[in-house]
DNA sequence: TCATAATGCGGGCATATACCCGTAAAGCAC
DNA sequence: GTGCTTTACGGGTATATGCCCGCATTATGA
């Protein structure tokens, strides 16, 4: 139970929170790391997977092989870049839509979260979280 | 960057943290995951992938594939349990010697984590995490 | 005792994630 | 412009992880 190995229990704590969302997402047919995937492409436009990478924190590879998946759904294209080697991504008017809906229970379960923490202490934590 | 996410934050971390310490472990020829289940495994002694699972918080049918890998290097052994249905898994001779060899390496880690947060301030992280 | 339920696993399926290698395209240097 | 380097990807390989289903075994209850 009590692994004192901090990364232990970090990669639980994200497993835990992880499965919150995804639950909290599963009405709508994706999970956490595609509404975030999704989330960021709507943000950025016509972007390609290195961008995309770069902004996820995330490999180049996962994010294309998760970006596959979500194009497989409808909710993403890839079109032509600005390159010929380039591949822009950018969300489908599905895509906007899911996340329009999406979005408010995702903000949900953020809100559930710092009400179950108390005040300043989510702050607490991501300012913990990033000095790692 | 400044993704709001709470999860996303946590995951983050959670994935560059878990890149220190295979980084750190590497040497040994495993990761942090195996250290973990091999660190387990010789706590507990003669254990099933069920208990074993229960006490690290994973799927069982995830420990049982990570546990057949670590078969495969010869530092973990499976042998009949209490049932016919039950697998025992207990540590190799080799499983026990490399967990003694990385353990330092893995505690220095910690320690480097430590120092770099502060005082308090992990004691801080884990209870914000445990509260999750 | 016998039928039913619960337990312990394995395997299939799917995603998430990273690393390495190869290919194609674009940039640069001379 | 030719050749080397960098950039952008795709695909292969491997681990990590969870869920569901099916099978075998054990426990339970009528």
């Amino acid at each position: 139970m009590k692994s004192r190995c901090y990364c232990i229990t970090l990669r639980r704590a994200s497993r835990r929170l992880t499965s919150t969302y995804d639950a909290a997402l599963e009405p709508f047919g994706i999970n956490l790391a595609q509404y975030s995937l999704l989330k960021t492409v709507v943000r950025l436009g016509p972007v390609s997977l290195t961008d995309l990478a770069h902004t996820l924190d995330l490999d180049r590879s996962t994010v294309g092989r998760n970006a596959r998946v979500m194009v497989r759904m409808g909710l993403i294209a890839m079109g032509p870049g600005k390159d010929q080697r380039e591949q822009a991504l950018g969300p489908t008017a599905r895509g906007r839509a899911l996340l329009a809906e999406a979005t408010p229970i995702w903000a949900k379960v953020q809100h559930d979260i710092d009400a179950r923490l108390g005040p300043g202490k989510v702050e607490q934590l991501q300012e913990l979280l990033a000095e790692l």
